[in-house]
DNA sequence: GCTAATATTTAGCCAAACCTAAATTATACG
DNA sequence: CGTATAATTTAGGTTTGGCTAAATATTAGC
């Protein structure tokens, strides 16, 4: 009797697992922010979706929420079909990375799971978005990797880029631009000592990429040997 | 200013194509009826269709609404992401021709004008969609071509199948197995008298085919010379 | 051409999901 | 540790698109 989920609480449940995966609560601003909505309408929602049954989430007054179980995999099932999509995107009908999120973000509420399925099938089950983000497999447990913060490279240290998470398209394309992407090498030539900006150089390639922080800490990698 | 058009109203501008099409005006009850909805609520929509500026429908009082000009363009692209996107399902993803208008309903309102000139591109601009039904062009033009309804087909006469308009995958599982699908050549072998039921041959095939004064008048032909 | 049956419209109501403004609770700092 | 600021919740309102029941208009049969 677990009847369709709406596609306004799909994004409420989307956005509390990207603010959650990092371990505290997702706060009624917080939500209200990337949702762009006021907070007393966060407030009313989160007391609806804390009071359903089954619940999605539990909900601490005035502290936040959290998913429950339910929630947890809710979230997942879009995130799978957002990524996916994304990847298909690129692959079979020639979009830019930067071209795809937004086009995933309707998408994905407009999937059967007949379709999620021939979309992973076409693309061999990928394990990874063109961000380099992993993509949740059909029982929906994460490929986990050891990632780190590419600005936790030291200095003449390399390593291999994993993700760019972002969805900003003007970002995307700066760092498209300078060869930036999921796969390729890159050494860090220095850091400035006040605001932590770092220079980089990808394998093979003669120019250097200026990154912010900010930037910066989302982007991760492998560190080499 | 021409601002988005939710979901809801393309349905609506969608089903007062289909049943004005034949020339008639779509009366309240047909729409609640295809739409599922009581006919106060139609009429208190199709009011608004009227008043909005610019108008969608031009109103009748008590006889029904017609598009204007603008709710036939919003209608027909509607159309035409419907079925590019059944033929795309096809074509690219496997699906068969009874699974694809269920899908084809929800992804037409989900469809951006990039993704949708994407898949056109894709398919090599497509005229026809996996039923037999053409497919407006960019510009929404429809290809329109002299179809006789199978019916009219005189005893002993054949003709090449052009179009089985039907949603319902019972029915178009049924003319999958008896192999009548857009393409293939028929041969009228005999009329009832009293219901027009009518017993066709496919050529090449020795199984008969029976098919309804219903469903024979939706199958549309191209009479051989 | 009248009347019964049918179709349509009007009136009034509901739920979802948003809003603003006011009240309350939490937090942070002097 | 008390108070100012910030965050959250409550209260009350709006819009959209449904609903039912009652009123009205149309149509069909005699």
């Amino acid at each position: 009797m677990t009847q369709d989920i709406s596609h306004n609480i799909q994004d409420y449940l989307k956005r509390i697992y990207e603010i959650t995966r990092s371990g505290q609560k997702a706060s009624t601003s917080q939500l209200a922010q990337v949702l762009g909505i006021s907070a007393a309408s966060v407030t009313n929602m989160l007391q609806k979706l804390s009071k359903s049954s089954p619940p999605y989430v539990i909900y601490h007054k005035h502290h936040g929420v959290e998913l429950t179980e339910l929630g947890k995999a809710s979230a997942l099932k879009i995130l799978r079909r957002h990524r996916l999509i994304e990847q298909y995107l690129v692959e079979k009908l020639g979009y830019a990375w930067d071209e795809v999120h937004e086009e995933a973000e309707i998408l994905e509420h407009a999937l059967s799971p007949l379709l999620e399925n021939r979309i992973d099938a076409a693309l061999g089950s990928p394990r990874f978005d063109p961000h380099g983000d992993p993509i949740p497999d059909a029982n929906l447990n994460m490929p986990n990797m050891q990632q780190t913060p590419l600005t936790h490279l030291a200095v003449g240290e390399s390593g291999s880029v994993i993700r760019v998470p972002h969805e900003d398209p003007q970002v995307l394309r700066y760092l498209e631009k300078s060869g930036l992407r999921p796969g390729v090498q890159v050494k860090l030539l220095s850091r400035t000592p006040y605001d932590q900006t770092i220079h980089l150089q990808i394998t093979g390639k003669n120019e250097e990429i200026i990154i912010g922080p900010n930037l910066g800490s989302q982007i991760t990698i492998k560190v080499d040997d």
